[in-house]
DNA sequence: CTCCAGATGC
DNA sequence: GCATCTGGAG
């Protein structure tokens, strides 16, 4: 397939498999930000209501700055990766302070943002400002893989980013990145599990016995509200020295804070 | 078991 | 380079 006719094959998809979001409907940078950091490696259906319910307690990045740690922990909490919400807590923070309140919309300036990587960073200024540049996740490689690597392994971004710059529509590409994303997730829900083949891919380790599983445990029974560590221990220690090597990571991260012997969210 | 709109720190 | 960070759905 010509690059010509793919681009306009990937608009058909698009156009076919659509999903209506409410960050789709709004492109404000703020919504586009909250939206992509809860994306990273969490599938659409199960931020859906998070996003909602986030933006109905911090509608805009001034809120969101001013707002203690915990309330956003809370909200965030069962989402998973809930350094994200930290992230997103500063990088607010780090707007209303270096940006005037206004996300920035170059890539280089976004990258300076906690929690937004380059790839993060080229979604927002699609999403949010409509700007033709590179960026490869999940969706982008399956596309890719499917269509222009079928017989390879071993793909690195850099041979798809060729690929991308070459079929990019530079004159609508936040659709033709919305295609992308849909059309992609499209191809795994009907069976297609070719991100194997991808040289960044990583076998994932389960969560069952992992250390990451009592981290999460932990900052859910915080939520409810501060205790004792000795309580804290009761409610979640598996007794396999998980517990403690959790809390010194939230410790270190300052997800909570201790002080003398009660444990809590940062505020 | 697998995967997910990745980033960070070492 | 590599390990780690989450939790739910298929």
């Amino acid at each position: 397939m010509q690059p010509e006719e793919f681009t306009l094959f990937v608009h058909e998809r698009g156009t076919a498999l659509f999903r209506d979001m409410p960050w789709r409907r709004d492109t404000d940078a703020y919504n586009i930000l909250v939206s992509e950091i809860m994306l990273q490696q969490t599938q659409v259906d199960r931020v859906l209501p998070k996003f909602e319910a986030f933006m109905a307690r911090f509608p805009n990045v001034a809120a969101l700055a001013s707002s203690p740690l915990s309330d956003v922990l809370v909200l965030w909490s069962g989402l998973g990766y809930n350094r994200r919400a930290k992230f997103l807590h500063e990088a607010a923070k780090m707007i209303v302070r270096e940006f005037e309140g206004e996300l920035p919309s170059s890539q280089a300036e976004l990258t300076r943002l906690p929690g937004v990587g380059v790839n993060t960073a080229g979604a927002i200024v699609t999403y949010a400002f409509n700007q033709p540049v590179v960026y490869i996740e999940t969706n982008v490689r399956t596309v890719y893989l499917q269509h222009f690597f079928e017989n390879n392994s071993d793909v690195s971004d850099a041979m798809i980013r060729e690929k991308v710059e070459a079929t990019l529509d530079r004159n609508e590409p936040r659709l033709f990145y919305w295609a992308l994303m849909d059309y992609g997730s499209w191809l795994k829900r009907n069976g297609v599990k070719n991100i194997a083949r991808s040289k960044h891919y990583r076998k994932q380790a389960p969560l069952e016995g992992s250390v990451r599983q009592v981290r999460g445990r932990i900052v859910r029974a915080l939520t409810l509200g501060e205790c004792s560590l000795d309580a804290l221990q009761k409610a979640v220690d598996s007794g396999d020295g998980r517990f403690e090597k959790a809390y010194e990571q939230l410790l270190l991260e300052r997800l909570i804070q201790q002080q003398g012997e009660q444990v809590r969210l940062t505020q």
